[in-house]
DNA sequence: ACATATCATCATTTTTTTCAATGGATATTA
DNA sequence: TAATATCCATTGAAAAAAATGATGATATGT
């Protein structure tokens, strides 16, 4: 049983003759028949009554008019339903790098929530490689990571943005202000940076590495916000991007450090994996965190 | 939108797996691709996301997944349902000549009924030539008719029965019991009969037009019990069909004319419309009648 | 009786569906 | 890391199904 049959027997049904159904259908004559037949055939009884020149329903025939109106009202409607987009609001699963994160997540998220209430949008964190995996996973529908530029040509990168990662000490270090200081100068104060791995703190790492250096920081955690504030308030020295310092700065409340010979730059990037379908509603988050990474972080 | 192209995405949304889905269904999976591929194409949406080896619904996929199993749930129960005589009952539109009628419309049908509860039947009279017309119409499933034998080919004949036509008078006249009278005598009598044109009573007056006779009835009815009893309690002359005066025959409220050179017989039979598919309903009014009218009438 | 209209049937053409084989990409395993 | 598995997409050929056009049988109406 197929809908074109049975579109064909609501019309012969309705119009009590195959010629007409024909015409309507714009079908010859003889395929009405054979559709019928088919039909007739498939539930092994007669639909119509071929008396003389009248066709007339069987009372089989009868109920499967019923049926068939039915089933075809529902096929239309998921013809119809299926480009709808607001029927096709799935929550957008986005996955942060936790320092984007504890910036976004603040008045910038309220604002989006504001355009767009009916967007829904889960949130995890994670550091590259997870977040990363997740993509592949479709786990999550869209990445904003913060690490080096290069990604492999699986993923779409719908904006990203450079950034410089500074030293940031607080008003009252005996650091701040200082211009060309070296690097094994600063080593030697307390840090407070992020987790190992995580997007800059892995990067700074791997540069100190290059020079056959080390860190131990004193405090390690993933909240880029928290460590500004302990910086703010204690003696030591965080390695933060600039979008997580940039409003304390210029509020005079805590110090870049420059140091020597040593710029470390990461870039903010808002990807997909290329598989992916866009969805209205992501397309939504895509633009909005496009506009805001231009503008306001 | 085809219903084998639905019943495809259902094994593989249930599957999350093209493969899966085909070995499921017998096809080829390059079958199930295309046939997704078409579903997408008609809907103008993916409806599932591929990425890497995970094949997972979009929105729109879950949102036509419900709906498809909707319509496979209908279609099943279209396909299920025709083959189910309960839910085919169509009342057996029937036609019975009116002296048929008369007869069979007492106990003979209370006992049909309680048989079959609930088979319908609808009942109406007519002549010869008017059930006939209501046959080709398919204005009526089921004719009893009560005239001579010949029918064209286009009736089917379930079932038939000579029937002797008997003069029948009261047993009060003096005519009762006389034999090898002529038919002009009989002929004075007054006579009660059925309505012009009305199977035996056109086929009596045929007969007599063959000998340039004719009859001016006292009486003219269809109902042929009524006529019996008039002829019980007056000094009439009927004419009825074997199985309208049986009975009173037999318990001697009637007497039988003996006409010399003048025999009419008449065929009852129960028929259809070639081209008629007979119901499970319709079989068994068929039976029954034809039962009956070897047995009871 | 003839022209017209009906649906069924059949041979033929056209379209659609299915298949088998292959390729590209990814994940798994040794 | 290399070999192997598995996944879905694609392609071209084969098979199946659908649609057509012509014809036939039958009934209607003039």
């Amino acid at each position: 049983m197929e809908i074109r049959s049975l579109k064909t027997f609501i019309q012969v049904a309705e119009r009590s003759s195959f010629t007409k159904a024909a015409e309507a259908l714009n079908y010859t004559q003889s395929t009405v028949s054979s559709q019928i037949k088919q039909l007739e055939t498939e539930l092994n009884t007669p639909l119509f009554e071929r008396i003389n020149h009248t066709v007339t329903l069987t009372q089989a025939g009868r109920t499967l008019l019923a049926q068939a109106h039915q089933i075809i009202n529902l096929v239309d409607e998921a013809r119809a339903y299926s480009g709808d987009e607001d029927a096709n609001e799935a929550p957008v699963r986005f996955a942060m790098a936790p320092s984007v994160c504890s910036v976004m997540m603040g008045a910038t998220y309220l604002r989006f929530h504001k355009m767009y209430p009916k967007v829904l949008v889960n949130i995890s964190e994670g550091d590259t490689d997870r977040m990363l995996h997740m993509l592949n996973q479709n786990d999550v529908d869209l990445v904003f990571l913060v690490d080096r530029r290069e990604l492999n040509s699986n993923y779409v990168v719908a904006s990203e943005k450079k950034e410089a990662v500074h030293f940031v000490v607080s008003k009252e270090s005996p650091l701040c202000g200082k211009k060309n200081i070296s690097i094994e100068e600063v080593l030697a104060y307390p840090f407070f940076l992020s987790e190992k791995g995580l997007s800059y703190r892995r990067i700074f790492d791997e540069k100190l590495a290059e020079q056959n250096l080390s860190v131990t920081p004193v405090v390690e955690m993933g909240n880029a916000q928290l460590l500004l504030e302990l910086v703010e308030l204690g003696d030591g020295i965080s390695l933060l991007p600039d979008y997580v310092t940039r409003k304390s700065y210029s509020e005079g409340k805590i110090g870049y450090l420059d140091v020597k010979d040593f710029e470390i730059e990461i870039w903010r990037q808002l990807i997909y994996h290329k598989n992916k379908w866009v969805s209205p509603a992501m397309k939504k988050v895509i633009d909005y965190c496009s506009e805001v990474s231009e503008t306001v972080l």
